[in-house]
This record gives structure tokens, sequence and C-alpha cells, in this order.
DNA sequence: CCTATAACTTAACATTGTTAACTTATTTAT
DNA sequence: ATAAATAAGTTAACAATGTTAAGTTATAGG
């Protein structure tokens, strides 16, 4: 019965195949500007074969975005935590979201502001990777928090003051890449710094 | 010679016409789902007389969003200031921002998120309504900084960080409505609170 | 060997942004 | 007043888009 399993392990790859390639396109030309066809194209397949595996352009986006959220929850985890200082491993990690952020500006704005306007009420459903995502942020800033280092009490609020923070300093810095910032780490430190300090007592 | 004028006052109506049905659309619709066809369907005219008046669809875009920032300009300098506070004009200014994106969802994402994915290379050109934007923000900014309220003595950094984390909060909103926020105007108070506070010694 | 099923392709549909060519009306110059 | 020029607007067409339905081909199970 070995066969069945190729023949899965098959589609599997090409499925995979089809996700790479429309990563690399939607990275490189932008979401709107990248077609089935030219993705068919690139796998060298006909444009309907990618409706074999996904439901429609934006089954595909949502996987692509999933990729994303995998990676951005893998490079979150194996930080190098301070177990002694949990509002360094907070400051580390915010640190790392923005030039996660950076690194893959392109990745970043299709999970984050692209995909909610295509799959609109996406509310962060039981078991998906944003969950996981936000569980580890909401896990370093409890520490933060149980420690009593900062002045709010309430779990929630810190997190998501902090993802405010990042989020906005990140997309920024993608959106209006001529605009007169100052020096660029020096603004992703401040706003970090300056956050966590509001945090404080 | 007063025909001419007539002519000239005639072709700005028309215009405008173009522009309110065209915000109108993307606001209710979103950029990518309205077509020039439907813009001019609303109007009452051929497709093509829209291109007498803009430049492509991209252009139509970049006169609505100038609208909407020229609205979000009026909404800051017409604030009722508290002169013996800076802080407290900052902190108002900040809550007003927010509220601005929060009650046209639609234009804040056109004018900060999309439009710079179809418009790129717009570093706040000189003389431009976003660039008066900033300077309101600079402005209120600069007076908490120079009477040296805040620890960081340079103006433009605390600006940048006040920008992103408003901008933060105003998306994440906006984007994921169904995310378990709290309270949402806790959420702005705080972020707000935070910052500010951040931006004290 | 036949049949059912899976994998894949071809062809077609309506819709998109945009351009070129055409018509019609109005202003200017002679 | 009439011809020429200009402006305003339309029709028709282009290539490209997402997606579906129908058709083809090969392979698996009985």
């Amino acid at each position: 019965m070995g066969i069945k399993e190729r023949k899965a392990r098959e589609k599997e790859q090409l499925r995979q195949q089809i996700l790479s390639a429309a990563r690399e396109l939607f990275v490189n030309e932008g979401y709107e500007n990248v077609s089935m066809r030219k993705i068919a194209n690139k796998i060298e397949y006909s444009p309907t074969t990618i409706y074999l595996h996904f439901k429609d352009k934006a089954d595909l986006l949502d996987s692509v975005c999933k990729e994303t959220l995998l990676n951005l929850l893998n490079t979150l985890e194996h930080l190098k935590r301070d177990n002694t200082d949990p509002v360094e491993t907070l400051r580390k990690s915010g640190r790392a979201y923005v030039e996660f952020g950076l690194k893959y500006p392109q990745d970043y704005k299709l999970t984050f502001v692209i995909r909610p306007q295509f799959q609109e009420g996406l509310g962060l459903q039981e078991g998906s990777v944003g969950e996981k995502v936000f569980n580890c942020l909401r896990a370093i800033v409890s520490e933060c928090v149980e420690e009593k280092i900062f002045r709010q009490v309430d779990v929630e609020t810190t997190g998501q003051v902090m993802w405010s923070a990042v989020h906005g300093v990140t997309l920024l810095l993608i959106d209006f890449p001529d605009f007169p910032w100052i020096e660029k780490d020096k603004l992703i430190d401040t706003v970090i710094h300056t956050t966590i300090a509001g945090l404080k007592a």
C-alpha cells in the first residue's frame, strides 16, 4: 500500500512547490501584481492546477501567511532568554519582532495588513499559528507583570500595548522608506525602550 | 471673460464629483474591488472621462488620500489646546489621531497603507499635506521637549516614537476587529499614556 | 481487460485598467 | 459669417485578470 503514500507525498510536494513559488512572487512583485498564471508558469503547470490544491488566490495567500507566522514564532521561541531578567527578554523579543518585519517586509505586510483585508473576520481562532505567536508574547509579558516590575497588573493590556508599539514602528519603516527618519536602529530601540519605561511604575 | 471661468468651474465640479464617488466606493468596497467603470457608472459618465481628470487609478487614490490628510490636519489643528500644559495637548492629539483613524478606517488604511504600496517613493515632499500633518505633530512635541518635560532632547525622535505608537494601535484595531482586545478606549488611552510616561525622565 | 478515479489541461466567461480613434460641440481667428 | 482649432466626451478595442466547466489522459483496483 506504499503506492498511495507515494501519491500523497507527490501531491504534498507539488503543494509546497506552488506555495514557495507564490511566496517568492508575492514578496517580489506584491500580492496584487501576481496572477495565478504567473505562479503557474513558474512551476510549469497549467493555471488551473493550482485550484486543485488551493481554493482560490486568497487561500493561497492564507497559506503563505501561515508559513510566515510559523517563521516568526520560531524566531521568537528560539531567542536566547535571560531567565534572571524578564524585561531584558521582552526587550529582545520586541527587537526581534521588528527585525523580522524589516527582514521580510513584504511577508510582514502580507500577513499583518493585506491578509486581514482579503480574509476578514480572522480573530485568532483556536489552535492557529497567530494564536501561538500571541501566546508567546503573552508568556514573556506575564513574567514581567508577575514580578511586579510593571505598573499595569493586566497582562492583556500590557501585551497589547507592546504589540501596538512594535507593529507601528515596523509598518512605518516599511511603508515610508523615504521619510526623514532618525537613524533606524535608534528609532526601534527608543520605541521599545520608551514603551517598557512607560510600563514600569 | 467670465465664460472661461464658468468652464473651469464646471470642470472642477466634475473633478470633485469623480473624487467623491471614488472615495465613497473605495471606502465601502475597498480600493481593489472598485473599477473605473463602477466609478463612471456612479457619476453617469463614460469610464474614459475619468482619465481626462486623473492620470490613472493610482492618481485618483492619491487625490482621495490628499483630502483625507487635509481632514486629519484640520482635525488636529482645531483641537482645543490647553496652552499651560503641552503634554495634555499631546495626549489629546494622539487620542484625536487614533479616533480619526477609527472613524474613517478605510480612509486611514487607504492613506497610510494602501497608497504607499501603489505610489512608492513618497517621502513627505515639500509643501505636501503629509508634511503639514507631521509638522503639526512636531510643533506639539517640540513644546513638550523645550520645557524639558521629556527625557529625550531630540524632537524628531520623540515625534517618531509617538507616531509609531498611535499608528500601531490604530492599525491593529482596524485590521483585527475580532481579536480579543481589552476595552478599546482603555487600550488607546493606555498606549498613549504609556508612551508619554516613557518619554518623561 | 474494463472501469472508476485522480491529475491535469484546454477553452471559455465576465471583468479589469488603459489607449487610440472618433464624434460632437464650442471657441477663436480671419 | 465661415473656417480652423480646441475642448469634452464617447465607443471600441487591447491584453490580462480570477475562476469555472468540460474535456483529456493516465493510472489504480477489481
